[in-house]
DNA sequence: TTGAAAGCGCTAACAC
DNA sequence: GTGTTAGCGCTTTCAA
């Protein structure tokens, strides 16, 4: 800057005005300003800037993983909204390792990120001493809990279940089957079993990997295994839901003729498969959106973010008939 | 940190080398230092430390969105490959608009970002002027080109094309239709559809938007419309494919039976389509993982990142028979 | 409207 | 081993 100055012919201080445009300078030093600027390329520090402002405009968001669409879809929608006021997003994943979590969070911290996005209320020990240590505002999602530790912006994951069950009950299902995922490191999908319990026997919930290949294995069991086979499956992710209806397809069960299949998430890919899956649909992008604007609302006031529930509602398509 | 160095009874320097670990330090200053660390809940100004080291130790990585798996899996492997070395990524979106990633990545260089990613090997105008002012390694994925402006790091996509055109050859078919996303603000399609070009007649090529629907409905035209109806779809893409499966069904047609579909991708979903999708393989994970190594190495060594192609080939799988 | 100068929080060179 | 000191590149008083 020094050297702009100095080809300008004025000084540090007069630079600085120009390129931030707020003060008041002279249209003449202005343009010396900018031509000497174009002349010598140059370009300011971020990490001076960020020095005197005490900013960073950064934004860190952990998640488990990128290749799932409905966490890549959520920063999408996280990113959109934070990239309009500024702010810029730092991505790290996390592969439901809670541990992880907590070294790369340290990480982002480290690096200057304002705010942090995690996902779920489930955190290592020593979380919270690290946000204590670094003050930043903290936000939990895809959780809703009016008393969790961190503000949560997320959904009622027991109520989308029990959405699911209910709709499977007035369509006349008595014997029905709940398939999962993992619960351990999964709180989402944890919270999703225990908003079923005490209205399903215990032997009817079956639980699996993340995988889809795990999820089909884990379906053609229960269908071809149980006696008498079920007359619905409750899948409590779509991933496992869309495993299922491929798993009664090979065992050669028409859905929702033979069997009925819902799921929870509502994927965009759900719309698409045979028979379109009803779902229940948890609106990532909007709490994309909601992440985003409370993030900086807090940033901008320093107002306390405050947890927020995104409603469900259940998407009905094909997969489900009257028992 | 002076506050700190004052409680524990040393200059700052000796807080500096406690901090970075680097230097010798007596067992007792540094546990003095520690100590007053804890009591008064310092932390590192991260900018500050930039400004010394001249690093930021954040990549941008620029993607038309995140909401596609191709996208997402990618800046996945990116990321996993980049916070290995201690990288951070900020990601853009730029929603497949050349003017909105000269924008976002003008605000990533500003951010400090060390080196760019950006999907294509079309840039805005005044592109290369930001990346000659601002000096740092980039490189270009998605698209493999020796010749490329920029290092490439990426498929062969007119290679891609071609060989599942020779597939569908082989395998007897004569009337194909070629069915394809967008071409403009998308030079990979782009260039699949070139490497078609002069081996099948122009009245064989169909167009369409990004969405599944889009996809449907215009398979759905080609197979009712055309006279003779093909018996074979080529699609360039899978996203395009999987709504060609889905339209083929709609129309009561059998896949592969009544007609052969072909995509190039090869996404995920892709293997637990209705038939098993027959696709070209691209190996997103692998581009992740290479673009990651080169970055890494440009930036700790100050080698120049040299292009790289990505091999595909064909996953073969239930949706394509002989004619 | 402008410039001089004092930092911002840290690292590194140098001397002790 | 440790302290002193000079910056890193910018912003921001304070005078002029």
């Amino acid at each position: 800057m020094r050297d702009v100055a100095r080809l300008a012919g004025v000084s540090v201080a007069t630079v600085s005005r120009v390129l931030s445009g707020k003060a008041i300078v002279s249209k003449s030093a202005k343009i010396k300003v900018e031509t000497a600027v174009a002349a010598l390329n140059f370009v300011p520090s971020a990490a001076a800037r960020a020095i005197n402002s005490g900013r960073s405009h950064i934004v860190g968001a952990l998640v488990p993983t990128l290749s799932h669409e409905i966490f890549a879809r959520f920063l999408d929608e996280l990113e959109r909204g934070l990239s309009r006021a500024g702010l810029s997003v730092v991505v790290a994943t996390t592969g439901y390792d809670k541990e992880k979590e907590l070294h790369r969070a340290t990480d982002l911290l480290n690096l200057g990120a304002e705010a942090l996005v995690v996902s779920g209320l489930e955190r290592a020990a020593g979380f919270d001493a690290l946000i204590d240590r670094h003050q930043v505002p903290v936000v939990a999602t895809s959780r809703f809990r009016q008393d969790a530790d961190l503000p949560a912006i997320g959904y009622d994951n027991q109520g989308a279940a029990r959405l699911a069950l209910d709709y499977l009950r007035e369509a006349g299902h008595r014997n029905i089957a709940v398939l999962s995922g993992p619960t351990v490191d999964n709180d989402r999908t944890g919270e999703r079993v225990l908003g079923l319990h005490g209205l399903l026997p215990p032997r009817a919930f079956f639980q699996t990997g993340r995988s889809i290949p795990e999820a089909i294995a884990l379906a053609a069991s229960v269908v071809s295994a149980l006696e008498p086979t079920p007359t619905a499956l409750l899948c409590l992710s779509d991933v496992v839901a869309q495993g299922a209806l491929i798993a009664c397809k090979n065992a050669g069960m028409d859905v929702p003729t033979d069997i009925s299949v819902i799921g929870i998430d509502d994927l965009p890919s759900s719309a698409y498969t045979d028979p379109p899956l009803t779902s229940v649909h948890l609106p990532v992008g909007r709490m994309g959106d909601a992440t985003a604007a409370a993030i900086v609302a807090a940033l901008e006031t320093g107002a306390p973010i405050h947890s927020e529930e995104i409603a469900s509602y259940l998407q009905v398509r094909a997969s489900v008939t009257r028992a």
